[in-house]
DNA sequence: CCTTATAGTTCAACTATAGAACTATTCTAG
DNA sequence: CTAGAATAGTTCTATAGTTGAACTATAAGG
């Protein structure tokens, strides 16, 4: 790629990106049930799909410290949507699970956020979306191997 | 496109956006310079490349309410980045205008968030990253058509 | 005029975040 | 085996961003 080609590509990116994100966050605020946040769903529905998950492997994925996810965690069990379960084979670890009222909420959630989902990328035709999706894979792949959020640096 | 091509790319496209939007916002933080925001630059840069606008155009591209602008202002002003001016054809308008150190502080910034999604997408070729530009673009336009963060619902 | 709408601010309450200090474990090297 | 280092998680303080309601000031329109 060509260095005006990439340069007219970073700026339309920057663009629709903000949208997008920006838009997108809204709808899912809106979408939201009265006693719950996004991150908060996000963090349940993360449990969810990684069963017996921890606070560290949390703050990795979501980039963030680990108080952070502390203090996340802490609301969602006062909620009674997620329970702390000590890990037998290592006492410094605590696993997190979800109540099954957690569980039942996560999953009608994900209903409502991948029919949302789905509302805007229907109007795409099959090639598109699969070549579109599949760059956007990769995009997320180059960033997972890039250092984002690790905390030794390379120097 | 048909169903199960459609869950499958939503699906898809749930987590690529999650690590995304997760791992890009993490290098934009340790971008930024230690007296700045992520939304406090994003707040710069709208206001750089959109001149005298006001705050409730910032609520609307943002999808926040006026006060959570009020309050980012409020920071910008203090940092002595931005000025409010008043609009003289009607006094109930602020206009928000960079200063000459939020010009120079946002031209850096900028320059180095484009150089940070640079190393991103100059892994794609040129045909590549058109076509991808392109689909993400038509997104952004859907979430810009839909009534994301409207305060006038359509109900 | 008087009412209604609009632009922006203020305030209280809450969530998310960072970073440092801390406790409790586990690992490791001598 | 034990002392020190590393790891998992929490607590605490401070700050930023957010909402929503109440408020001020101005403008527009009957």
């Amino acid at each position: 790629m060509d260095k005006s080609t990439l340069i007219n590509i970073i700026r339309r990116y920057e663009q629709a990106h903000f949208t997008i994100e920006r838009r997108l966050n809204a709808l899912f605020r809106d979408m939201m049930p009265e006693e719950l946040t996004v991150d908060q769903f996000l963090t349940i529905r993360y449990i969810r799909h990684n069963a017996r998950t921890t606070s560290s492997e949390l703050a990795d994925a979501f980039c963030v410290g680990k108080s952070s996810i502390t203090a996340i965690i802490t609301r969602l069990v006062d909620k009674g949507l997620i329970a702390r379960v000590p890990a037998p084979e290592d006492r410094r670890v605590i696993c997190l699970t979800l109540t099954s009222e957690g569980e039942r909420l996560s999953e009608t959630l994900e209903e409502k956020m991948q029919e949302l989902i789905g509302d805007c990328i229907r109007h795409f035709d099959a090639e598109e979306g699969r070549q579109f999706i599949e760059t956007y894979e990769k995009l997320a792949q180059v960033l997972l191997q890039s250092p984002a959020g690790e905390e030794n640096g390379s120097s």
